[in-house]
RNA sequence: GGCGCUAUCGUCUAGGGGUUAGGACGUGAGAUUCUCAAUCUUAAAACCCGGGUUCGAUUCCCGGUAGCGCUACCA
């Protein structure tokens, strides 16, 4: 038997949505499970739709996904690679006329010279009485002195196959058998005519086949929107002869109100989740449990590779699926406890430098000289210069931002929400704190009034530094004299050092908040905050 | 209008002629902690409807309904 070869192929017409993400990669996962090749195609011959810079794009996402391929567009300056190329549609034009030529040659095909008014009123006749759209073969069987005195005269035509009076079947591996019958379906355009704009540019359902036929495409592997068109396509490898490969139809993401999952669910595009910060792993993992199950029905865990060994299109589902946040979230969260520290330091550096440019970049890592970064850095009022630091100051910044990460990170979906969830830390915020409902009803209480006013009368009495182990001393102080406790104590304790009524332990945060004081970030000590608190 | 695809907890899914219909996310409760997050334990939660086949259908068949797709000289 031969190794299997698939395609993912893609119009640069945009971002790439999640959708075509699990196509592409249910597509490499099939080719890697069986060691077969993995094909990636432009589809760019909508040329008014299609963007060079959406090619990159492109590329880069799937790339980050974790997906190769081993034909195809190369990364910039480099050549396609494989031999069956070239791999962008909008290069083979010359390849598609030489096929027509052929099939109008053999009678295959033919010149349709109905006007699109002809062919819409035929439309509205069908739809009248109820019957199938189906071309009424109008030109099918011209006379040879018909056509040339339609030629001469620069009637613009179309080119059209001539299909059978069979019905059409094909078989899908997520479906079984699909059939239409014959009277459903009618010699379908191959060529657009010159009186259309785009004069002379084959279709989509031909050239995707003549494409998928050359590059010895065996599994076609792709959106289940396309299920329609399969039996045209069919017609088009019988009339070349070719063989017809195997299909497989993989239904829609939508969205929670199921609808096709778009924008206004949410973010949509790969891109996008990358920007706010979901791993790749979890990312892929996410899509690839979304319309297949592991074979024993509970593993839910993949990394790619191991995906990769026991993946199988005949556990896809068929049945379309709503895309869900909160799993994609869970996966998230337990690749983000899984990952290596300093990877994930790296990433939640650029979120908040993105988030809180007043205070980071901490240091210039790698990450940071990225060109994308580079230019939102010197965006900024006033550009953020990357500073040279003492190489024992960075390396105490990032120790410190390895403290605060692994405080952190465990409250974290994905992380962009890094910044807002160490306000504590970073966004130290009086009045904001004092009106936040929860913060408001904690402090209006008795006990919390004399919880604040004791730490104001320690700060004032005190005049050095306050140190995490004085604020715990004074903390059991005031129990003692008090006898206020457990969250009574806590609660207004910790607005008046974070802002927050909950959050981290104070052995936990104390000296994150000490530490980082002396580092040069302008977060306020410990004795700043109470003091600008209470009002000292 | 025509044609096609689909239908198990709220969601992703496993299963399959007789099962306590399994797992996961989410949700509720409990444990832990001053609190939040994390973690652990636990609970509630599903076979679209109607016929047929059958001793027996959630499972097989037919029909309905609903959702989605295609219905272009878009991709």
């Amino acid at each position: 038997m031969t190794l299997p070869r698939v395609r993912f192929a893609p119009s640069p017409t945009g971002m790439l949505h999640v959708g075509n993400a699990r196509t592409a990669l249910y597509n490499w996962l099939f080719a890697r499970r069986l060691g077969g090749q993995f094909i990636l195609r432009i589809e760019d011959t909508d040329l008014e739709r299609s963007e060079t810079r959406y090619e990159g794009q492109l590329i880069e996402d799937l790339r980050w996904l974790g997906l190769d391929w081993d034909e195809g567009p190369g990364v910039l300056g480099e050549p396609d690679k494989g031999v069956v190329g070239p791999y962008r549609q909008s290069e083979r034009l010359d390849i598609y006329a030489r096929h027509t030529e052929q099939l109008l040659a053999e009678g295959k095909a033919y010149r349709c010279f109905c006007t699109p008014e002809e062919l819409e009123a035929e439309r509205a006749l069908a739809i009248a009485d109820h019957l199938p759209q189906v071309y009424s073969g109008h030109c099918r069987n011209l006379s040879h002195a018909a056509i040339d005195h339609n030629l001469v005269a620069g009637k613009p035509f179309a080119v059209r196959l001539r299909i059978g009076t069979d019905s059409l079947r094909f078989h899908d591996i997520v479906r079984g058998s699909v059939d239409f019958p014959a009277e459903t379906i009618s010699d379908p355009i191959l060529v657009r005519s010159a009186s259309s704009v785009s004069a002379g540019v084959p279709v989509y359902n031909y050239v995707v086949t003549v494409d998928d036929a050359l590059m010895g495409i065996t599994h076609v592997i792709r959106g289940d929107d396309h299920i329609s068109n399969t039996p045209k396509q069919v017609a088009i490898y019988q009339a070349f002869g070719w063989p017809v490969p195997e299909f497989a139809h993989l239904s829609t993401i939508l969205g929670s109100d199921r609808e096709r999952l778009s924008k206004r669910h949410g973010a949509t595009s790969i891109s996008t989740f990358r920007q706010m910060g979901y791993l790749p792993e979890a990312l892929a993992n996410y899509l690839g449990l979304l319309g297949w199950g592991a074979e024993d029905g509970k593993s839910e865990t993949f990394t790619l590779e191991q995906l990769a060994k026991v993946f199988s299109l005949e556990r896809v589902t068929p049945s379309p699926a709503i895309f869900d946040f909160d799993k994609l979230n869970w996966l998230n969260r337990h690749y983000l406890k899984l990952a290596d520290p300093e990877r994930i330091a790296k990433l939640a550096e650029r979120q908040f430098t993105r988030h809180r440019p007043d205070i980071f970049p901490l240091w210039a890592s790698d990450e940071l000289h990225t060109a994308e970064m580079q230019v939102f850095l010197a965006s900024q009022d006033p550009p953020i210069q990357l500073n040279s630091l003492s190489k024992e100051l960075i390396d105490q910044r990032k120790a410190w931002f390895a403290s605060l990460l692994a405080l952190f990170l465990p409250k974290v979906d994905h992380l962009d929400q890094l910044p807002a969830k160490s306000a504590a830390i970073f966004g130290f915020d009086v009045e904001a704190a004092r009106v936040e409902p929860e913060n408001a009803a904690v402090l209006a209480v008795d006990s919390a009034r004399t919880v604040l006013s004791e730490l104001a009368s320690r700060v004032r009495a005190h005049s050095g530094h306050v140190t995490p182990e004085i604020f715990k001393l004074w903390l059991n102080e005031i129990k003692d004299a008090t006898g206020i406790k457990g969250k009574e104590l806590f609660h207004p304790a910790r607005i008046a050092l974070t802002g927050f009524h909950s959050g981290p332990e104070f052995e936990k945060v104390l000296p994150l908040i000490e530490d980082g004081a002396t580092l040069g970030l302008g977060i306020p000590t410990v004795r700043e905050r109470i003091e600008r608190f209470v009002g000292v």
